[in-house]
DNA sequence: ACATCCATGTAACGGGTTACATGATTTT
DNA sequence: AAAATCATGTAACCCGTTACATGGATGT
């Protein structure tokens, strides 16, 4: 069992959904594609820690529910006490970032201004995730608890970034009136 | 070429490095490990981006230097223009997270506990990175410009997410007091 | 004595992406 | 008419980790 298997395990505890739905739960916090998720699902339903059933929908393709059963509720909590792997971060940005002297600022404006619309975009995804969860249901004991947690740090870190594309702007754009002006004396 | 092999020849555009210690300037920005990063300087050499040397140490095993050639230099001015990938991010406690409401509060304070530690001390390495660049390098012009720039966004983002423990714990406590009271009254 | 740092490499395996394959409905 | 959304699945390939293999110097 890898880490993806449990978290799909986590959000099926609180929701029962199709492979589709649990993609879009769970990609805001952990991307993962739909080919690298049936799988597992299948697996899973494979070792009983899941059980499954087709719901027919009008207007759309049907689709397959799965639910989490009392072995795969079982699995669940014995992963809480099993050892926390460390956040892992891979940014190409920053591995651009180191070869910033070698290339002309124009590309560099380019490149942080696309992220900074990312970051933006960011801010108001969790800002809408945290608008619509009510003020009594944001204490530990609500369900929505963790949604509100970690939309939270979504909203955070998405600030943060977007303070960093902001202030980086500025220092190239201040080099490149500072060159301008050089230019002309 | 994958994205680690352009950041390896970002590194290697600054300064000729053996591998180990590309290891060591890589980690902060993106966690490779040396089993890795030995077969792609390899593979880089043999295209002719990278040439190397062997260098004697006394005290310490003799180690094999890369550097950066001409057609190298070409490659990593080509990556500048070709598009950027977005950021990727995967946190186990964000998954863990969804399942808070069935565990106990005492090992979710110990998880958040464990991770604020971690945070605490990754806020300490950048800042040390960033107190170790004097005033006069921190403009576009300087070499460790980019230095700067990342051990900033790095410090940011510690801070954030310290900032982002602290209060969760918070709020955990909290709880853990109004249930002890309740169950007094 | 034991662990850690330095230093390089390979092999096996598991994680994750891209592409292939299908097809209805809704929006632009 | 074209693109996006919904919906499921497989196959080939590349990315990345763990483990294997070696060995001197330094620190606890």
């Amino acid at each position: 069992m890898n880490t993806l298997s449990y978290g799909l395990l986590g959000l099926l505890a609180r929701k029962e959904s199709s492979g589709y739905e649990l993609m879009l739960r769970i990609q805001p916090f952990w991307q993962a594609k739909h080919s690298q998720i049936y799988p597992l699902l299948s697996a899973m339903e494979d070792k009983q820690l899941l059980s499954s059933r087709w719901v027919q929908q009008s207007d759309k393709p049907d689709k397959k529910v799965y639910m989490i059963t009392e072995p795969g509720m079982q699995k669940l909590r014995e992963w809480m006490h099993l050892p926390l792997a460390p956040s892992v971060t891979k940014d190409e940005l920053s591995l651009r970032t180191f070869c910033l002297w070698l290339s002309d600022i124009g590309i560099a404006l380019d490149m942080y201004e696309e992220r900074r619309k990312l970051y933006f975009d960011k801010k108001l995804f969790f800002n809408d995730i945290l608008k619509a969860i009510p003020e009594d249901q944001r204490h530990f004991s609500s369900k929505e608890f963790s949604d509100y947690i970690l939309a939270s740090k979504g909203l955070m870190m998405a600030e943060t970034e977007l303070k960093w594309c902001d202030w980086v702007l500025d220092l190239l754009k201040q080099h490149r009136l500072q060159k301008a002006s050089g230019h002309r004396s």
